[in-house]
DNA sequence: GTCTATACCCCGATAGAC
DNA sequence: GTCTATCGGGGTATAGAC
């Protein structure tokens, strides 16, 4: 009885994941404003209105791809930073979901250090990786398309990363809280109060800035800026990634809170 | 006798010009990878096929408001830097092209420092007045639309500046010399090679870092992603600013290069 | 340099048969 | 859920008269 019904349902699970990976491929060849339905169905031996039972319209398409994105390298944050959690708990193969995750071995000078790089490290690869679906939710936004609120949850994943392993860096006493600047003070209040009550406003807002300058290399990186500028774009991602560790508290060694 | 080509030629200097400012505008509403010579026409009651004597196909009219972009860009980041450079010389009225860079008294505690300081802010003031000309130069590239030789010169403009204002803190002995971590040592020597050979490849190297790390925090504000986080942004921006220059060896006051 | 006309493509979305 | 057919738009680019 459920049988059949499980089997649509399948079904529809199936189709719905073939026409997003064809709307993906699309989207490396056309970009995101160009995405179009009749050429998905087209590529798919599907006619154009066949696609509107599995996606309303054209934007809720764009939408799921945004989630699907959000989602997919919110999950490899998540993965390098337990695998840099648990260096030596678990004998952790390789061959796990993330795939690719940079060796983040726990260095005895600072595991919270190691794991920040591990972490931001995954986010450059996935995004390496992935180009079209970065610049998807890191580029320009889509004109016209307007986000629907689905998407600020998938969206934060990545920087919930980060909050957590500052958060557990401060409690094991790893974190040198820098300086907070009279003028930023009350916005660094703001913003510790939304996203994360019991860290210090300093670092959220260090954090928030590191945030935004991380994504700022790899997106110069990604959409050619560094082109006939930058050659060991690894190496130089890596150092900034360490400084920016510094700007918020995150020093190699354990460094009592000042 | 040259009156008439004089006049042929300022008529064709300004339907150029009209059919870029309509590109533009339209830029805002469609975003460039739908920028169409069509609707352009349309707008400016032409037809279509009128606008190719003027630009031989849609991507050239695309190069040239990424070229325009570029330079405007590049112009405020000048005009900020040279307002900084003698504030005392010059009775300069701020009516000057630059309009609305904001001011950028010679701080006592370091002039090289304010420089920095309003020279990124110029480069913020102009992306939040022109954001789709931003996005156009600093967001997802646009797919199908490769981007000439004539595009590097202009794009290269606000980066010529904060290399400029380096050089002359560096020579002022305003300059602290951040250490060079060797496995960067090749790379920052390569880079040095080529933009400022002037200069210790370790405060070129922070300077490449630091001006992706800018533009990351304008493009997160502009493109969305500070949306229910960061509400003073500008107080965020100064904050950071502030953190990269130090990352660059620029420090408030004159320290010593060591 | 501007016009009309045209060739040849594209799109989102819907109606209604099956 | 898939199909055909259709409405009502959109686009780049060129040819050739004026």
């Amino acid at each position: 009885m459920s049988t059949i019904r499980g089997a649509r349902e399948r079904a529809r699970i199936e189709v719905t994941a073939a026409i997003k990976d064809e709307a993906r491929k699309q989207l490396a060849a056309e970009g995101a404003a160009k995405l179009s339905l009749r050429a998905v169905a087209r590529e798919l031996g599907m006619v154009s209105s066949a696609l509107y039972r599995y996606f309303p319209s054209r934007d809720d398409l764009l939408t799921a791809l945004i989630v699907d994105a959000y989602d997919a390298v919110g999950e490899a944050a998540e993965s390098a930073r337990a695998a840099g959690a648990a260096p030596a708990a678990e004998a952790q193969d390789g061959a796990g979901s993330g795939g690719g995750v940079r060796r983040a071995a726990a260095s005895p000078s600072g595991p919270y250090l190691a794991r920040w790089t591990a972490v931001a490290c995954a986010v450059r690869d996935w995004a390496l990786a992935h180009p079209h679906e970065y610049a998807l939710i890191y580029g320009s936004p889509v004109p016209g398309y307007i986000a629907p609120q689905d998407t600020v949850g998938p969206a934060s994943r990545v920087g919930v990363v980060f909050i957590g392993l500052l958060r557990e860096a401060y409690r094991a006493d790893g974190l040198a809280v820098p300086p907070l600047d009279g003028e930023l003070r009350p916005e660094a209040e703001r913003m510790a109060a939304d996203l994360a009550a019991d860290l210090p406003p300093a670092v959220v807002a260090a954090l928030v800035a590191a945030w935004a300058q991380l994504f700022g290399l790899i997106s110069f990186e990604l959409f050619g800026q560094f082109n006939r500028v930058v050659e060991a774009r690894d190496v130089l991602f890596r150092h900034a990634v360490g400084e920016l560790a510094r700007s918020v508290g995150l020093t190699g060694s354990r460094a009592g809170t000042r």
